[in-house]
RNA sequence: GCCGGGAUGGCGGAAUUGGUAGACGCAGCGGACUCAAAAUCCGCCGGUGGCAACACCAUGAGAGUUCGAUUCUCUCUCCCGGCACCA
């Protein structure tokens, strides 16, 4: 055995080996349980960066664990080849997408070659790859035929918080896994499910005035806009959670686009000004919420469904088209944006609720919120929420006015994108026929792979010899559709394709059956949304068409944390800021931890901007291909688990890579001495009783692992490093000769090599094999602590007064309460405190404090 | 703005169901080894008072429940993530 540890000799080695022996390939074997473990693939931008390093190792860590805890396990990998940096990338070099990703998937697959993940390297995919996104395509033409494609309804009755996600979830030690509740109330939130009110406001127009047709409206049907036979009467339909407040009604509101809008707009210049601007502007949550809220006046008036009397119509540019009925209420005595509309505009304010037993503070500084009962209401007043809305719903459903509805906030997934590198939408335009879905036995459609776009449009409409085909109906010539497919498209099932990537005939096939769901879904928090509903909704699709079984994609879902750095600035004359990667600047801290930055350069200070995400514009990443250069790849595996516990945040730290390299030296130091002095035999351990301190030492090992299998089965990885830690003090505190030692040192190196293997698997398969434990370290059994190694025969007890601990006491292993409570009452510390106070009582934890309560 | 999460020494973090706050590591300080430095090893290391034994204070701020609260409840402050065409 080498007397030095050399990370990148051994590392090597061990990644050949197991390269070599086809380690990590995975095969549907029905005689163990199935685990797979699932990391979010990466897009190929070209370099690993240290969020992709965390990611994967805690995906890694996991794959080793369970593998040695005897499961067949799967942990693939593949590429999120499609999206905008490609061809920013291509305008910039002048070079294809498709080669640009293509040379970057080979970099990247090589830097986590060399990080030595157990990845089942044979199941590799590219999104970007005909036979994986021609999936994409027949999938797209099934939902199209199922009218899911189009129909509203499709999307938004899928409930998911009402469904399985809790019903999966697995158990571990009694203790909830599956889903973090955050990502579960974030969805639930996203999906938006409100129960209320739609109901129509009646008006009249002047005759003649037909109203334009509606542009881009789905559901809601027969709403106001649709009623355009009866050009002289109509119903403006809008969507309320507060039926109780209908009541306090001075206004209505109508998005831009709606149809009263435009018909207002007609004859007036300066609305229909209005109504381009609106239309302009953006309808991020963000921005809607925060914009200053415009309006103008339509001229129109409705009536009040309950009271007949008129009430004005405005547009006002907080109101979404998309959601509901793309008109609301006005109520500014208890909606907020409805108040600070109608105190811009000069509007009436109208309270009608008031709190239970209460009276409202007038006049209103702002909305009041809170539900209470009805006043100011005539025949309401007196109700309560529920009564109110109730008795105002079944009123209206007597006028054939309104009705109870679940609405939903999720909006449509628009899948179009006018981008060239993504998936091309199956669909031929004929001037004959109209829009025409591809055969499927013409699919895939295949996109070309040399185009070099130049940032004028979409380099596809360019190429004839894509555009043109024949029209599949009537055989005349006819041009093929330009838009490709969200991204989002390709992400939504990789995870079943892995289970069968060489299917050339079918989108899944019955492995989706074995390895699916996936056991164990690993990534950043960030994709809470976004991805994960949209893979769940995928799957519930297919499972609707009957390709897969699965009610849900994921079982367990595990949200990183992400990698955070310093950020170094400085603020030129001109005001420019100038940043400075962290390396490049020498922290000094005084022992108060006042920070001191210069920049090494120059000597001259710069200035602390706190912690922020590695990122490019802030110059504070770390290039983890620098890292595993200099360290190799297991010292930078055990920082990453050691420094923070996987959903938190990971500060970046010099010092602490380096603390990471000097625990790994010392464990090689410790090894090497070890392995000149043992005998290869922990005979010893049996039946001969230890000398104390060993007996100590070892009752360490066992209590330490015994607490780090806890953690590493609750996903916490730094406790299960720092455990390593301890393990190697406790044996480094052993009396360094004699068998008795040897057997302790050789039974605690068993235990730590196979505790640490799935985080650096190098040195654990490079010593457990050096050390003669066996040829494969893999094939080990997980370690469970000996339960005779803990036994103590007394216990020490924490001893409190009034709750403040005082001193401790040691009492026999099985000395029952009353027995304790007489020590303890003999105490001189306790006495000193009790201070001849009576005793009212002694609480008792077993094993753990007294505490008496004078 | 809305939704979600977080806050513990100089720093990263630990404390399993409410039971010794600060495990383990980093930084710092002192010492050993060395001609010297690096590396390594040993010791100290939340604050205040005290020679010390020890006492008091302390888990973002304020209240509450409890024999006992970092942990549970309420109010507040600050920081972070998401908000639908970035992936």
């Amino acid at each position: 055995m080498q007397q030095k540890y050399n990370p990148h000799v051994i590392e090597r080695e061990a990644q050949k080996y197991w390269e070599k022996s086809a380690a990590f390939r995975a095969a549907e074997s029905p005689d163990k349980p199935k685990y797979y473990c699932l990391s979010m693939f990466p897009y190929p931008s070209g370099k690993l960066h240290m969020g992709h390093v965390r990611n994967y190792t805690i995906g890694d860590v996991l794959t080793r664990y369970y593998r040695m805890k005897g499961y067949n396990v799967l942990q693939p990998m593949g590429w999120d080849a499609f999206g905008l940096p490609a061809e920013n990338a291509a305008m910039a070099n002048g070079v294809p997408p498709a080669r640009w990703t293509y040379d970057n998937i080979v970099d990247m697959k090589k830097q986590l070659a060399s990080l030595g993940f157990a990845i089942d390297w044979s199941r590799e995919l590219a999104t970007c790859r005909p036979e994986y996104y021609r999936w994409n395509q027949w999938l797209f033409l099934r939902m199209l035929e199922k009218g899911l494609v189009y129909k509203k309804t499709g999307v938004v009755n899928w409930d998911p918080v009402d469904q399985t996600v809790l019903a999966n979830e697995q158990v571990i030690d009694g203790r909830g896994s599956g889903w973090p509740e955050r990502v579960k109330t974030m969805q639930a939130n996203w999906i938006g499910k409100s129960f209320g009110v739609r109901f129509a406001f009646p008006y009249e127009l002047p005759a003649g005035s037909n109203l334009p047709s509606p542009s881009g409206r789905g559901a809601g049907g027969e709403g106001g806009a649709s009623e355009a036979q009866a050009p002289d009467k109509g119903l403006l339909w809008v969507f309320t959670t507060r039926a109780d407040t209908i009541m306090g009604v001075t206004f209505c509101a109508v998005a831009a686009e709606h149809a009263l809008a435009a018909r207002a707009a007609r004859d007036n210049a300066k609305l229909t000004a209005f109504v381009e601007e609106c239309r302009r502007c953006s309808v991020t949550e963000a921005d809607l919420a925060t914009m200053e809220k415009k309006g103008m006046p339509t001229g129109l008036t409705v009536t009040h469904p309950l009271t007949g009397e008129p009430v004005p119509v405005w547009v006002g540019n907080y109101v979404l088209m998309a959601y509901g009925e793309g008109a609301v209420m006005g109520v500014p005595g208890h909606d907020q944006r409805d108040f600070d509309f109608a105190t811009r505009q000069r509007l009436p304010i109208k309270p009608v609720i008031k709190p239970r037993g209460g009276a409202l503070e007038l006049p209103l500084k702002a909305a009041h919120l809170e539900y209470g009962v009805c006043f100011n209401s005539g025949q309401y007043d007196g109700l309560d929420y529920e009564q109110a809305v109730d008795t105002i719903a079944a009123d209206l459903q007597a006028k054939g006015l309104g009705e109870k509805q679940v609405l939903y906030r999720l909006r449509d997934w628009g899948i179009s994108r006018q981008r060239y590198w993504g998936t091309p939408i199956p669909i031929i335009h004929c001037d004959h026929c109209g829009d025409v879905p591809v055969p499927d036995g013409d699919l895939p459609v295949v996109l070309p792979e040399d185009c070099v776009p130049d940032g004028t449009g979409n380099p596809l409409a360019k190429r004839e010899d894509f555009l043109k085909c024949k029209c599949p109906k009537c055989g005349k010539p006819a041009r093929r559709e330009t838009d490709t497919m969200d991204t989002f498209v390709d992400s939504s099932w990789y995870y079943l394709r892995y289970a069968c990537p060489d299917n050339g005939g079918h989108m899944v096939d019955e492995r989706v059956q074995y390895w699916l769901p996936v056991d164990q879904y690993i990534g950043g928090i960030e994709h809470a949304i976004l991805h994960l509903l949209y893979s769940r909704f995928w799957t519930k699709v297919m499972r609707d068409l009957g390709l897969v079984t699965l009610e849900e994609p994921f079982t367990n879902l595990l949200t990183q944390g992400m990698v955070l750095n310093e950020i170094y600035s400085r603020r030129s004359e001109s005001g420019r800021i100038a940043y400075y990667n962290p390396a490049e600047v020498e922290v000094t801290q005084d022992d108060r931890g006042s920070r001191n930055a210069v920049l090494r350069a120059d000597g001259q200070p710069v200035d602390f901007g706190g912690l922020g995400t590695m990122s490019k514009s802030k110059n504070n990443g770390v290039d983890p291909q620098e890292l595993i250069d200099h360290y190799g790849a297991d010292i930078a595996r055990f920082f990453m688990m050691f420094t923070s516990p996987p959903e938190d945040t990971l500060v970046w730290s010099d010092a602490g890579v380096e603390g990471a390299a000097r625990y790994l030296r010392r464990l090689w130091t410790f090894a090497w001495r070890f392995s000149k002095t043992a005998t290869k035999s922990s005979d010893a351990l049996r039946g001969a009783a230890l000398p104390k301190e060993l007996a100590g030492v070892r009752r360490e090992v066992h209590a330490v692992l015994k607490q780090a299998n806890y953690d590493i089965r609750r996903h916490q990885f730094n406790t299960v490093a720092s455990a390593a830690m301890k393990i190697l003090n406790a044996l480094e505190r052993a009396p360094e000769t004699g068998p008795a030692r040897n057997a302790v040192a050789h039974e605690g190196l068993g235990i730590l090599l196979r505790l640490l293997s799935p985080i650096t698997p190098h040195v654990s398969h490079h010593l457990w094999r050096e050390l003669g434990f066996g040829k494969d370290v893999l094939a080990a059994p997980w370690p469970e602590p000996d339960p005779s190694a803990l036994i103590e025969e007394e216990i020490e007890l924490v001893v409190q007064v009034n709750g403040r601990k005082r001193g401790d006491v040691r009492v026999p292993r099985d000395a029952d309460s009353k027995a304790i409570e007489t020590i303890v009452l003999a105490d001189p510390a306790v006495r000193k405190f009790v201070n001849g106070q009576p005793v009212k009582k002694v609480v008792v934890v077993p094993g753990r404090l007294v505490n008496v309560v004078v």
